[in-house]
DNA sequence: CGTGAATTTGATTTAGCTCAAGCGGGGTGG
DNA sequence: CCACCCCGCTTGAGCTAAATCAAATTCACG
C-alpha cells in the first residue's frame, strides 16, 4: 500500500484516508532519470520540488579548490527542499547516485497541500528536523572519530535508515550504491583510506562488502564498537498527534 | 526598537504592529543565567523553549570516548528548538558560553503564537532552515578544508553573523567569547593546533585576537583566502512575503 | 600577589594523504 | 565471441599535517 513517499511520511503521522489520497495524488506519475545527473544545482531558485520515489540521491557542495563534500543521502521517499521557497537560493546541489524515479511537484501545489492538511505540513517539517539531526551526527562523526569509527558509524547509520524503510533483508544485507570515492567525500577521507578502513572492518568480521552490496554481519557489535546510538534518527513514533487539537481521522 | 529576538526574526519577515507586539510580549522578562550551565541536555524532552536574549550559547554532543563536538552557536536573539515537540527527545545539549539573559516560553504558548500568526511561524521555520544551511557549511569546513582555511572560514562566518545583528563595530571588531579549546571542538582540531593556526592568521595580517576580542583586519581578503561565500547564511531578504496570500500589515 | 585557567611554544609521533602501479570485472565494439 | 578498455578497487612506499606530550608564560580574578 502506498509508495515510498507515503510510507516515509507515515513514520511521522497517522494520516486519514483523505490525507493519504492527497499524498498519493501528488506523488503519481514519476519520471525516469539517469544516474550522474543533478536534480538541482547550487545557486538555482526552482519553483518546483523533486520527490524521489526510487533510487538514491545525494546533497553536495563543490569548493573552489575542486574538493567535494557530500552532505547527506536521499533515499526512496525523500523529498528535496520542500521549503526552498523560504530561502532565496540553493546553497548546495543534489545529484543522482543511481537511476531514479522522480516526481516534480510545483511549489504552488505543495503549498496548497500543506495549507489544506496541517498534519501533512507537520510531517514534512518533521523530516526536515530529522535531516538536521543526521547532519549534526555527520559533523560529529567527521570532527571527532578516527577513520575506523567514522566509516563503521556511517555504515551503521545506513543500515538503520535502510532497515527503517524495509530495505534490509533477513541476512542483514542491502544495496549500497556508493563508490569508495563517494564514501570518502561523505566522511572527509580519501578513497584510498576508505579502502584500507573497509579492509579492517572486514578483517574484524564486522561487514562484508562486495559488488555494491553490504552485509552487516553483526549490527549490535558494529554499533557497540563505533559508538553508534540510533536515537538521533528519531525513528518510530508519531509526533504530530500531540500538536493537533482536531481528533485524527 | 525591539529586542534581539524581534530583530533577528525581522530578517525573515516584515511583521505587522500586531505581530511585533506579540513577539515582544512573549519575550519579556528574561532571567539571568550563569555561564557554564546547560540550557537543556541530551535525552531530555522539555515542555518549554528557551530564548536567548543576550549572551552566547552552543549546541554540543559528548561521545562515549569523552570527545566533544560543538555543533553550532546561538547568538542573541536565537531560540533553541522551537520544534522540539515534533521530535521525541533532544539528541544534543545546549550550554552557555557566557552569562546570559534567557526567556523560558512554554511550548503551549509558542504553539498558540504560531497558530495565530502564520508569518511568525514561517519566520521561525526560516531560522531553522538557516541553521541547517550553516550546519552543512560546518560539515564542509571540517571535512574538506585544512586547518588554515578552516579556522579562517569559521572566523569569517562569525564576523558575518555578528555583523548582521549589528555587533561588529566600525573597526571590524567584535567580542568572541570562545576559548581555543572551544574553537577546536567546533572545528575538529586540537586547541594546540588552533593556537598555531591563529598565529599564522595573525602573521599574515588577517586578524588580531586578544582578550576574547577579534579584529578582522581585512574581511574581503580573509573571505578570499578561505573560500568564504556568505550565500549560505541567507542574509537580507524577506522570504515569507511570497508565501502569504493575505496582504501584510 | 597568588592561583588556576588559558595561551604559547617546542619536540616527537602518527593517522591519514599523496603518488604510483597493478588488478578485476563488466560493458562495448570490432 | 573475444579483446579491449574504462572505472573502481587494491596495495605499496614515502610524506606531511595535525595530534600528542610536556613545559613555560601570560592573563583574569580574588
Amino acid at each position: 500500500m502506498g509508495n515510498a513517499f507515503t510510507r516515509k511520511l507515515s513514520r511521522f503521522a497517522d494520516f486519514s484516508d483523505d490525507e493519504f489520497a492527497a499524498l498519493e495524488s501528488v506523488s503519481a506519475n514519476p519520471e525516469h532519470r539517469a544516474r550522474g545527473g543533478d536534480l538541482i544545482r547550487q545557486g538555482e531558485r526552482p519553483d518546483a520540488v523533486q520527490l524521489l520515489l526510487d533510487g538514491w540521491a545525494f546533497r553536495y557542495k563543490v569548493l573552489k579548490n575542486g574538493r567535494r563534500q557530500i552532505l547527506g543521502y536521499l533515499l526512496p521517499g525523500d523529498i528535496c527542499d520542500v521549503h526552498i521557497t523560504l530561502l532565496n537560493e540553493m546553497d548546495h546541489s543534489i545529484g543522482l547516485l543511481t537511476d531514479a524515479e522522480v516526481v516534480t511537484i510545483p511549489a504552488q501545489q505543495l503549498q496548497e497541500l500543506m495549507e489544506r492538511h496541517r498534519r501533512i505540513e507537520l510531517a514534512l517539517w518533521c523530516s526536515v528536523l530529522v535531516d538536521e539531526a543526521i547532519l549534526r551526527e555527520w559533523l560529529t562523526n567527521v570532527g571527532q572519530r578516527d577513520s575506523f569509527g567514522r566509516v563503521g558509524h556511517h555504515l551503521c547509520e545506513l543500515w538503520h535508515r535502510m532497515n527503517s524503510v524495509g530495505l534490509v533483508n533477513e541476512n542483514e544485507q542491502f544495496d549500497l550504491p556508493l563508490t569508495q570515492e563517494e564514501l570518502g567525500d561523505s566522511l572527509g577521507l580519501t578513497s584510498v583510506h576508505v579502502n584500507r578502513t573497509l579492509k579492517r572492518l572486514r578483517e574484524d568480521g564486522l561487514i562484508e562488502l562486495t559488488n555494491r552490496r553490504l552485509t552487516v554481519l553483526d549490527p549490535m557489535r558494529l554499533a557497540e564498537v563505533t559508538g553508534f546510538d540510533s536515537a538521533y534518527l528519531h525513528l518510530g513514533h508519531d509526533p504530530t498527534a500531540a500538536m493537533l487539537r482536531t481528533p485524527g481521522g
